[in-house]
DNA sequence: ATTGGCGCTCCACCACCGGGAGTGCTGGCA
DNA sequence: TGCCAGCACTCCCGGTGGTGGAGCGCCAAT
C-alpha cells in the first residue's frame, strides 16, 4: 500500500502509458478491455481494473461518469509527459525542409513565418514572442516628407527598421537633418537613449538651440519606437483550433481563449516564464494559472541569438495533442530560428 | 395584384421595416401580432397576415417553418438598406473622439488602429486593405550588417519604410554604398523600379561591374520589397464573430468564415471591388459571391489620398446587424482615415 | 495474483406527447 | 371593398420514459 502511493510499478507505468496513449489517439475514454488489448501485457480485463482503480486512487486517471472509461487527469498527463513519453526527433531532411520555408527577409518576416509554420506542421496555434531587443541603435535617419514633417528612420543594434513620423515646431534644411543624423551615428551610435538624452545635456551644450530640439524629439520618438516595438507575441493559425472538438463544444471556453489571444499582454507573461528554463517546456491545462487554457497545452522552448536568450516559440493546443509530435517541432523551429537569427 | 408584384404599397414598405428592425433587434421571428403591436398602425393581426402573406410571395420574407414569424430574406435586407433605412449620422463630438484613437506614427499603425476601431464600435470584425502604393521611391540607403550583408532601407513615396537583408557576393566598403545610395537618390528618386532597371542598363554603362552588381541585387530586393507589400488587408476583433449567436450556431459555417479571413486574396477581391464605387456599399449575405459569407454582410467604404482611392475599409458582421449603426461608422472612419493619410 | 462471472450504474438514443405560437382561411361587419 | 374575430391546423420545443450497451466493482474460484 505504502509502495504504491509513492511510485507507480512497472505495470502500472505501462498500462498508464497506453491508456494515455489510446486516449490520445481517439478521444474517447478508455475501458478495461480495451487497454487489455493494446498494453501488450497478456492481462485479462478484470485485472487490469484493479490497476486503473489504484491509478485513479493516485490521481492519474478519472472517469467521465461510473460507466465510461478511463481519461487522463492533468497529473496523469503531467507523469506521461515527463517520464512515459519517448520523443523521436525529427530526421535530418525534415528538417532541412523546415529550414527552407523559414523566410530570412527582416526580423518581422522571420518571426511570422515562424509562427506559421509552427501551426502548419502540428495543425494547433503557434506562437512567438518578439525577440529582445537590447534598446540602442545602430544608425538613425532624418527625412524631410514636408514642411515641419520629419520622417525618422531607425535602425537597431539587431539590424531591424523602425519608423515614424515626428512634427516638428520648425522646419528644417534637409542639411541640417543630415547633420543631426550624422551627430548621432558618429557620436552615439550602439548607445541606450537614455544614455544620449543624458551625455548631450553634459557635454553637448555647444549644439545650436534648434538643433537640440530636433534631437530631443528624435529622441522621444526613437523611446517610443523602441518600447512599442518592445516584445510582442505573434499568433498564427488560431482558425486550427476551431476544428478541436475538445475545444469546440465549449462555446464560452472558446471565446474565452480566443480573448486571451487579443491580450497579448497576458499571454506574454506565460511565454516569459519559459525563457528561463532550458529546452522544451509543457505547461498543461491550467498549470499556467490561466481559465482559458485550462483544456490547453503549451509547449514553448526558448530561441536564443549568440547564446543569449532572446524569445519563445511555442505551440498551444487542446491538452490531448500528440506531444511526442508536437515537442520535436517546437524544439527544432527553436534551434533553427536562433540559427537564422544569429548569422546576421 | 399587377400593382402589388411591382412596387410595394405604402403600408407594405412600413410593415416590411418594422419587421426588418424588430428582427434586427432581437432576433426572433417575428408574427403578426407583434408587428400589429409594433407597427404604430392601428391594424388586426389578422390584416397584417394578408400583407405579410403578399411580402412573402413578393420574396422579401420568409417563415423558418409552418408556425413560426417571418423572417427577412437577402432581398428584403437589401430593400430595408436601400429605400427604407435611415441612418443617423455621428455627431461632432464623437468624430473627434474617434479622431483621436488613431495613431499616426507611421502607416502600419494608422491602418491598424483603423481596423481596430471599427471592431471595437461595431463589435464585428474591422477590415482595411492597406493603401495602394505608386511603386517609386523616395529615398533608399544601404547599410553594413557585415561582410556581404547589407540592409537596405527604401521610403517608398509614400513615407513608408520598408527593409530587408540582402547577401552580396562582394563586401562592399561603406564608402561604396554611400556612394551607390547616392546614385540611385539623385539619378531615380520617384522612378519606378522597372524604369530604373531600364535607364541604368542604357545610360550608365560607365558605372563600375562591381557597382551595377549591387544596384541589381538593390533592384532585385526592392522589387521585392514592393510586391510583398502590395496590398493587403488587416482584419481586427474576428473574436467577435465567436460571440455571435446567429454565426455560432453552426460551427462548420464558422470555420469556414475564419479559414476565408486567413485567405488574405480572396478576401481582397471582394474588398476591391467595394473601391470602384462611392461611398458606403452593402454586401448582404452571398452577394458577394462567397459561400462563407451567406450569413454575413460586408459593409464597405473606400478611402482616398489626394483625391484618389487607395484602399477600403469595411465592417463584417451577420446579415442581422444594425445597419443604421453601422454603416456612419465605416463612413467616418474612410473619411478619418483619407484626411489622416492625406496630410503627409 | 489472476480471472471469469454477475449485478449495477449511467449514458446515449429514440419515440412519444402536450403546450404554445403562429398561420391560413372563412364568414360577418362597416 | 377593406377589416377583423374566430377556428382549425401545423409545426417546434421541452420534458418524459424506455431500452441497449458499455464499463465498472466486487467476489468467489483457480
Amino acid at each position: 500500500m505504502a509502495k504504491e502511493s509513492q511510485a507507480l510499478n512497472e505495470r502500472a507505468q505501462l498500462l498508464l502509458k497506453t491508456l494515455v496513449e489510446r486516449y490520445i489517439a481517439d478521444g474517447q475514454p478508455v475501458g478495461s478491455r480495451a487497454l487489455s488489448k493494446f498494453s501488450g501485457l497478456d492481462l485479462s480485463p478484470a485485472s487490469i481494473r484493479n490497476v486503473m482503480a489504484d491509478l485513479e486512487e493516485m490521481g492519474f486517471i478519472a472517469s467521465p461518469h461510473t460507466s465510461a472509461g478511463r481519461i487522463p487527469t492533468p497529473r496523469g498527463y503531467r507523469f506521461f509527459v515527463d517520464t512515459l513519453l519517448t520523443v523521436k526527433p525529427l530526421d535530418r531532411i525534415e528538417i532541412n525542409q523546415l529550414e527552407g520555408q523559414l523566410q530570412v527577409e527582416n526580423t518581422h518576416k522571420l518571426v511570422s513565418s515562424a509562427s506559421h509554420m509552427l501551426s502548419e506542421l502540428t495543425h494547433f496555434a503557434g506562437v512567438v514572442v518578439t525577440p529582445r531587443r537590447s534598446g540602442g541603435f545602430r544608425h538613425i535617419e532624418f527625412l524631410k516628407l514636408a514642411e515641419k514633417r520629419i520622417l525618422l528612420i531607425l535602425v537597431t543594434a539587431e539590424g531591424d527598421v523602425q519608423n515614424r513620423i515626428i512634427q516638428t515646431e520648425k522646419s528644417y534644411t534637409p542639411a541640417e537633418l543630415v547633420e543631426a543624423a550624422n551627430i548621432l551615428n558618429q557620436n552615439f551610435a550602439g548607445c541606450s537613449f537614455d544614455e544620449i538624452r543624458r551625455r548631450i545635456h553634459a557635454e553637448l551644450k555647444q549644439l545650436r538651440e534648434d538643433m537640440t530640439q530636433l534631437m530631443s524629439a528624435a529622441l522621444a520618438a526613437g523611446d517610443q519606437a523602441a518600447s512599442d516595438s518592445a516584445e510582442d507575441v505573434v499568433i498564427s493559425g488560431e482558425v486550427n483550433l476551431l476544428g478541436i472538438d475538445d475545444l469546440s463544444s465549449n462555446m464560452t471556453k472558446l471565446r474565452d481563449l480566443f480573448n486571451l489571444f487579443e491580450h497579448r499582454t497576458t499571454l506574454l507573461q506565460l511565454l516569459d516564464v519559459s525563457s528561463c528554463a532550458q529546452g522544451v517546456q509543457i505547461f498543461i491545462g491550467g498549470e499556467a494559472g490561466l481559465q482559458p487554457l485550462d483544456e490547453c497545452s503549451v509547449v514553448t522552448a526558448p530561441y536564443e541569438v549568440d547564446g543569449k536568450v532572446v524569445g519563445t516559440v511555442g505551440v498551444i493546443g487542446p491538452t490531448r495533442m500528440a506531444y511526442e509530435r508536437v515537442i520535436p517541432i517546437v524544439d527544432i523551429t527553436a534551434k533553427l530560428l536562433s540559427s537564422a537569427l544569429t548569422q546576421r
